[in-house]
DNA sequence: ACCGGGGTGTTACCTGGGGTAACATCGTCG
DNA sequence: CGACGATGTTACCCCAGGTAACACCCCGGT
């Protein structure tokens, strides 16, 4: 038979056992889980991060399709806007898995610059800068600017969800409002707090841990 | 003689071989850069986290340090926040190294949520809340905005400067003024563009909200 | 009926990295 | 001197990724 479906059988074991053991999970434990030995796997993904990488693009593309079809939706721009960061933190918030495999940058990468994304969040913020671009007027700078926005934001949304799934300090339409009044530039419309300055040496106001 | 200093001598040949060869430098490579073996560099680390984290602390004091006195100059916000910016721009740009580190979650880290920031960052983070929460008026929700945005900040800047750094698209302080101007809700601010609707929709709303 | 190819699967092995045990040495301080 | 605390070593264990070599099974072509 065609290889595909072993393919998918192969993909839902692998699934179970990361879902039971992380994303660190050993090719070994992959195997048995499927019934069988290594080399089969290898055969079907080359090596480990194929397989991950199938893995993660199985996963995330119900969330990436969410997350494109957000931010079309015909709503005012603060909706939409609220619509989507609703719609990300819904879907790691449903799979924590997905979001674990998600984040994995990549498996056993080699270092440098150009990973602090995943290839999935990569993905989104591709989205994200698409649609700034089709949707937002910003003059000569648009190209710049959707772009390094796109990461941002996708940057920003990764490390506030992250918190927030860990955390839990709020709900999560709260945390929606928090986020989108970052966005809205609540943190430069605010008032100063009157004094809370720095006495005057740099020593330490409360608890500055020196690591 | 106190082990500091070997400790110190045993740091710098670490860091060389990071240098040169990334973060997922094996210990053996360490250690013979050392000019030394293995258990040595266990005694004095305890495991190869041990030993990263000792590098990265070492390198990353300056950042932090530096971000930290940026967040208490006494300027308009917008000017104080583009500092941040670009003290952390700055940094990361003259010793990619550190950032390399920097950016390293965990190594061989066990998965699951609350490391999509590295250590490093997470203090950063901390930073932000700590400046946002003694300067900036928030209400009654000072405390959850201002711990959602130090991350989702940090998140920003670090995916925002990973794609800087990497493609070089702009000057740095164009790209202050980039995540200076997201921060400010210039997002929010800006026009609408006329039509660009995607152009696969299955059916088009007769009238469109603001698209 | 035979054979070959593409699928299934196996056992056994290699490499190399993290980590440890056991042992040997040197210098200093009581 | 002896003990302690540092230095260092060789040799080993465990386990994960990855591969080689071999075996089976079915199906379609000649």
């Amino acid at each position: 038979m065609s290889r595909e479906p072993r393919r998918e059988q192969l993909l839902n074991a692998a699934d179970r056992v990361v879902q039971r053991e992380g994303p660190s999970a050993s090719m070994n434990a992959i195997a048995a889980e499927a019934g069988i030995t290594k080399p089969i796997l290898y055969r079907h993904f080359g090596d480990r991060n194929g397989l991950i990488r199938a893995l993660t693009e199985r996963h995330t593309g119900g969330l990436l399709a969410a997350v494109r079809a957000a931010l079309a939706e015909p709503l005012e721009r603060r909706d939409r806007v609220e619509h989507v960061l609703d719609t990300y933190l819904a879907g790691i918030e449903a799979r924590p898995q997905v979001y674990r495999l998600l984040t994995h940058p990549e498996p056993g990468d080699p270092s440098g610059a150009g990973n602090a994304l995943a290839p999935a969040l990569r993905q989104i913020a591709e989205e994200i800068t698409r649609a700034v671009q089709n949707q937002v007027d910003l003059g000569a700078d648009r190209d710049l600017l959707a772009e390094a926005w796109g990461r941002g934001i996708t940057g920003m949304v990764l490390a506030a969800g992250d918190w927030w799934l860990e955390t839990r300090p709020c709900s999560r339409t709260r945390m929606v409002q928090a986020l989108a009044d970052l966005l809205w530039g609540r943190l430069a419309a605010a008032a100063d707090l009157p004094t809370a300055v720095l006495p005057a040496a740099p020593a330490e106001p409360a608890a500055p841990d020196t690591d």
